[in-house]
DNA sequence: GTGATTGCAAATCTTTTGCACTAAA
DNA sequence: TTTAGTGCAAAAGATTTGCAATCAC
């Protein structure tokens, strides 16, 4: 492929935000390898060795327009620290507090027989199931 | 009653933690009142209204060793901030974005069906389900 | 007394913000 | 050009820590 920026520039159009040299670098970062689970710092790192050069301000920037754009969503599961995960699909995580580690788990894979009726006036946005994960088997 | 600190008292003693003045007052908030979720902040404002002196670092403190003591659990759900929950029996929340309010689900009224195997070597802590409510109805 | 606990203030960590500068359209 | 986006350094907010003073046993 001749078109290194072609699938992200797209992304980023589509999502009506302006491709600017440090958006489309972080773009690659994230969505060109598959799903992944990234912190702020993480992708921040991920930049440096790529030699994009951006700061960790618009690494946090970006990452916030990307979420609103629903490119990317925030999983919380550890004060202090948000990961961003760039599967966007309804799907949920284990999480191995041990190593921070996030995975997918395929909503396919989670059976939620029931769930409880929101509070009048409410109503459901989102069902997050966290597996948390502990010491050895 | 003639006793206002038996209750919490034994709690503490139970749990092998030395009762001193603060740590009383704190379970005292905490453990009196039917379930609740509280930050840190919250606690801290909670035992000024009350009138016992203890400090925001021994609000910290005190909410993490009730934690480790099984006496609270600690409930992640927005970036930032760290809720302890008074229901340590197995349960789920419906979360609300708006007003920051955690409500609890008995765990009877989520059904899950199935779940996915853990990673080898890794077993099952615990399973959160976070219901995030939206908008109005 | 003696070791655990507390309070304070400083430190830490993640994230946000203000503002002058730069780049995209 | 004109407006959106960026970088830097400072600020903010939650939480933690070091250490001397205090308390429970």
């Amino acid at each position: 492929m001749d078109r290194p920026y072609g699938k992200v520039l797209d992304k980023l159009r589509g999502a009506g935000l302006r491709p600017t040299r440090q958006r489309l670098a972080l773009a690659r970062l994230l969505f060109d390898s598959g799903d992944q689970h990234v912190t702020a710092e993480h992708l921040y790192a991920l930049s440096k060795s790529a030699d994009a050069k951006v700061s960790l301000a618009t690494v946090y920037n970006t990452l916030h327009q990307f979420k609103e754009a629903g490119l990317l969503r925030e999983v919380v599961v550890e004060p202090g620290r948000s990961y961003f995960d760039t599967n966007i699909d309804n799907h949920h995580h284990f999480y191995d507090p041990q190593t921070g580690e996030l995975i997918d788990i395929p909503s396919s894979h989670v059976t939620l027989a029931s769930l409880p009726t929101p509070p009048s006036g409410k109503k459901v946005d989102r069902v997050d199931v966290v597996v948390r994960l502990s010491g050895s088997d």
